[in-house]
DNA sequence: TTGAAAGCGCTAACAC
DNA sequence: GTGTTAGCGCTTTCAA
């Protein structure tokens, strides 16, 4: 049935031991051997097992990657950069989407490792920190991806969110907004682009207060309903910052629904940079995290990780860059 | 370092065999047994080893998925979909996106034909089908997405490309469109379109003509390229379908930053009906396939190929749906 | 330069 | 009800 190394050795009339070699071009032999070899192996179409040799200590050549949503462009254009990475190393990803939710977490954690990725890329936010000590003190390679990994003491990538909070929030204060909403997500980046905001809003010598403060999870639907909160408010804020690109988009959707003119009526930043920041119209002003850059950067920490055993933890940090477009503008005198 | 099944075994107490039975829901054994084997799991804090299962016989649990571009939406959100449905069985997902490379595709099924993946899911072009008939012959499982499977005779999962052709063509014919462009990809898929444009043109009594077809590969910057030629034309057509929102998006880009107004100076329609549809302004009319059916559809069938053996071949078409938005209209009356 | 053989972690008869 | 054992396809000493 399927062909293995047996009836390639057979055929060839060598050992087992010998096409291994040729396999894994270890070993010395007559350079005749290894050419009938060679030619016997693409005559019986042979394709050597990973699961075999991963057995015998070898790796899997395989990566797991736990992002919150595939689908969310953020990820997907993530995942791409990710994908074409490891597969330039010969190692393949399996990609866990987990919706930031406790129990898939734990479940595709635990699927991964009996499936024996040589190691982990985390971009899910694993509140329950114990679910990644287990695989930490297993000794499986595991970076941390659009997130610091706190007090886990792995390599963490990801872009320096206070300063990209800091950023969005001093563009729109420096248009004249004072009343300015931030939407964050239940993520540490979050939490630390909230205070750059924070930072911001004081440095420009306004009082920064609570009710500023929303939070959801990532989606153009939420996003939409955070407008609706904003709407009602009394006193209306005449600018947002979302804290991602989704989230901004289902604003600017809400507000146009209502008849709001963007920027005029409301300014709105988002935070990433994704396809849907230039296809929107007017165009979103937003944070750009570097997707490609930090993309393969994360592939070649864990891949050395993997060759050359776990280094010293390291927390490295992209620039972030503010894209200044067209949902930005200054405040109505009576906004 | 690792655990294994006999280190369970030994602290239980009994043979890896009994371990074994209890990983895997097999044979009968005392109950206080089973107890005892899995609380030392828990404490051991075992992880059954899918590769060394794999290699006695049983399945890998994995699928192979292969994509054009998994960061192009529609395909984040069909993974998506497909993803779920594969974990609810249990299963994971590799990706591999090919760019509709050959060399890429070649080199991909091969990484996974050597991971012992369970199956494949193909939604990549794969115009040298000699690389499908190696894995068919094998006898893995696999399944066609987005697109039928030609002579290979294996069961493909699509929309009905020819009527969302016809119906997207008849909606601008029917506004008074005669002179419409389409964009094409070089995928099967888009012939069907394709025929499905023709036809209609020439129901609505009009002759088609070679020089409205235009072909590029999916993405939005060639779509604003498409966009240069169209505008360049000496008869200016009023209308265009391209064969995917994100050409179709890129079309709409071109013609705003030539200061054309849509629908007013040009209609667009995309096909797809991804997130990109709802966000763009105006908001995209296009041609919708059911993503998340076709995504657990698909996972159903490979799923039950796998587990019961290759069925006939199926030709499994889904509906496609014309969703009316804002960028199509009736044509200037000197357009 | 090549091959024999032990072993990787597990499953599935088949004994006991 | 439980254990023994022969593989699964491969890698890797160690001998020859």
């Amino acid at each position: 049935m399927k062909v293995t190394i047996y009836d390639v050795a057979e055929k060839a009339g060598v050992s087992i031991a010998t096409v291994s070699k040729v396999i894994n071009n270890t070993g010395n032999m007559r350079e005749s051997t290894r050419q009938k070899v060679m030619r016997v192996m693409e005559e019986l179409n042979y394709y050597p097992s990973v699961m075999a040799s991963a057995l015998t200590g070898k790796k899997t050549q395989t990566l797991g990657l736990l992002v919150p949503d595939i689908s969310n462009p953020f990820f997907s254009e993530m995942a791409r950069t990710i994908e074409d990475s490891a597969h330039e190393q010969g190692m393949s990803v399996i990609m866990c989407s987990t919706d930031e939710d406790e129990e898939k977490e734990k479940k595709y954690l635990e699927l991964l490792r009996r499936k024996q990725v040589d190691g982990f890329i985390i971009a899910s936010s694993f509140r329950e920190k114990k679910l990644l000590e287990g695989i930490k003190s297993a000794g499986i390679p595991m970076v941390m991806l659009t997130q610091n990994s706190g007090t886990l003491g792995v390599t963490s990538i990801s872009v320096d969110d206070f300063t990209g909070g800091y950023e969005a929030t001093s563009h729109l204060l420096s248009l004249g907004h004072e009343n300015i909403v931030i939407i964050t997500e239940p993520r540490l980046s979050s939490k630390m682009r909230l205070y750059g905001f924070r930072e911001a809003y004081e440095t420009y010598g306004f009082s920064y207060k609570e009710e500023l403060v929303m939070e959801t999870v990532a989606s153009m639907e939420n996003g939409k309903q955070c407008f609706q909160e904003i709407f009602q408010k009394k006193k209306r804020p005449t600018a947002v910052f979302a804290c991602n690109d989704l989230i901004a988009i289902g604003v600017i959707q809400g507000a146009r629904e209502h008849g709001l003119n963007i920027p005029e009526d409301l300014s709105i930043v988002g935070f990433d940079n994704t396809i849907l920041a230039t296809t929107t119209v007017p165009s979103l002003t937003t944070v750009a995290q570097p997707i490609k850059e930090m993309g393969k950067k994360v592939v070649d920490v864990i891949v050395d990780h993997i060759q050359h055993g776990e280094k010293n933890a390291e927390r490295i940090l992209f620039k972030p860059t503010l894209i200044a477009r067209d949902t930005t503008g200054k405040p109505h005198k009576n906004g």
